[in-house]
DNA sequence: TCAAAAGTGTTATCCTTACACCCATGT
DNA sequence: ACATGGGTGTAAGGATAACACTTTTGA
């Protein structure tokens, strides 16, 4: 029955995320001696944890003495290095459960190991526009990638859909536009078209000169598939605070609107249009006055809001259906 | 490193979905000696399966002769039978993936093993209003187990919220109205209350002869956590309708638009309004004539249509945003 | 007084929702 | 001819997306 051969070791990893000076960061740790980062991770274990998620934050408070709040799980990986056949034989089985946790920044405590996520996905922050790299690197690049590939009619299944298809969807090309939320199909192109360094180190894709040239300029690599576990975290999150209230897990107690714009649009990797984003928050009621403002440094004193817990009674669905504004 | 301890069973289970005859139906398997059903499963075995997903394909092919078509991740559950406490100290731990998996009915094969979906969780089917036992059974037992819970204050994490508030908006009381999505937040709540037999069986809840009537009829028990799978894979595919042309999969080749909206009504449990749904799926864009028509039994015969597969190159998200129709 | 940032008002447009009516066929 | 289901036109209301302008402060 429990032969051994089905056995396997549960990996649970998590993409923490928080803001910091208007950028959104995550927290790594150092892997063994390589120079790559992971994201901070342990094994589940059955006899210890009464959940999957309990093991998850037991693992987190002890590796980064840093409580959890809100945590949604993401996906379950069963290819962790991707490179099955070149594992040795006798090697452990390792499949791996990713999830997103938010939590607020806390300039007491230790703080080391945060990194800006468009560190490792630089192509996603489009707030100053859209990223020179996509037009002068990613693009001719995965053109030739997906020149080598005949097929045309589409199926049902997105992953069968030809290459240049792929493309148009994830990249936003010939009349199609960017979708924020399609992360983890881009960085899956990238991935399958060799662009980034896991797939030369998962050996899915072999090195060569030029291959290395470009994966230097496309973000930095992380170990195992905590890269991919950061793609989907990102995705998940901007869909979800559209429809969720989750910006408030990040935000502090008291902020200002521009603030809060700027969260959302510091994690959408967009900018917004500022009277229509206010208005939103308005007749969604997800805030409420302090009553207090806040001097800046220059200008008029904004006022300070905090989140009307109460939406979360009232309203199914509530969120920040941002409408993104050309820009 | 690779201590024992830490090895874990993999099960893998799919809800397999299609429509005969204007109702969802999903495969279902017999367990054991035990009158309660189960999906199909399996356990991931690392030597053989690629990936998860190859994996379960391999067994469900195996157990059912059937070809998966759309396949898609649903969650992974640490808590199986949820009552680990009661587990025999050297039982084996399994963590379970579940999936959605959708295919066409096939008239022409053996079709044991289709059961309604609804016979599961008869509360989800609105089709012809409210279902009674909502305000007959469910809301007055829900009601009552609310009662034992004096937390008042709303957190984040809604599964910390306190239960009344929990009820009003899976259930959608109190001017709440009901969204089709929820259904495993309903699913959960019935479980935590032991309204569902599976509370009782897997001991999370001590069985009464008066929490044993009322589960008689809130619909058919089936084993280990696979009912809160199916409950999981209805909130995603009802979810999933509105933003991806998947309804596609489940529909024939042919069809009328009349086919198209009562699979579309099936699956989401609601009416829908016949104009309006009309030139959702026209300015949608996502079918074409056939040319040809199809004479019912009486009235005008309906035009026939298919699926316009180009849809999926040119959209960013082609769904079936229904709007629905109060009634 | 001026720069800088906060904070409004208003409109054109599209989408949603619901209404009621006409059409083609079999019996 | 009439019952039955297929199929359309159109108008009210609301949400969206973009426009440009006023207000309040610190230096």
């Amino acid at each position: 029955m429990a032969d051994i051969s089905s056995a396997v070791e549960v990996g649970l990893s998590a993409a923490i995320v928080t803001i910091h000076k208007n950028n959104p960061v995550i927290l790594c740790a150092d892997y063994e001696l390589s120079d790559v980062l992971s994201l901070p991770y342990g094994r589940f274990d059955p006899l210890k944890h009464r959940t999957l998620e309990a093991g998850l934050r037991l693992w987190v408070e002890a590796q980064t003495a840093l409580r959890l709040g809100y945590v949604e799980q993401l996906y379950t990986f069963g290819d962790r290095g991707r490179a099955k056949s070149t594992a040795p034989a006798g090697d452990t089985h390792v499949i791996s459960v990713g999830y997103l946790a938010l939590t607020r920044f806390d300039a007491e405590q230790n703080n080391d190991g945060w990194r800006y996520w468009y560190d490792f996905l630089p192509w996603e922050d489009w707030r100053n526009g859209k990223p020179a790299l996509i037009d002068t690197l990613i693009l001719p690049a995965l053109r030739e990638w997906a020149q080598g590939d005949k097929r045309s009619s589409p199926a049902y299944d997105l992953h069968l859909l030809p290459r240049l298809t792929r493309l148009r969807l994830a990249f936003g090309t010939d009349g199609i536009q960017w979708d924020e939320e399609r992360v983890l199909e881009r960085y899956e192109l990238l991935y399958e078209a060799g662009l980034v360094r896991e797939a030369t180190i998962d050996g899915t894709v072999s090195a060569t000169p030029q291959l290395e040239e470009l994966q230097r300029h496309t973000g930095r690599a992380m170990v195992f598939d905590h890269r991919r576990i950061l793609a989907t975290a990102i995705a998940r999150l901007r869909a979800k605070l559209k429809y969720r209230p989750v910006i408030f897990e990040i935000m502090p107690d008291c902020f200002t609107l521009t603030a809060l714009q700027e969260t959302v649009e510091a994690i959408s990797g967009r900018h917004l249009h500022k009277q229509n984003f206010r208005r939103l928050v308005e007749n969604a009621e997800l805030v409420e006055p302090t009553g207090a403002s806040l001097s800046q440094l220059r200008g008029r004193p904004a006022a300070l809001y905090r989140f009307r817990r109460a939406v979360l009674e009232e309203r199914p669905a509530p969120g920040l259906r941002v409408t993104l504004s050309q820009r």
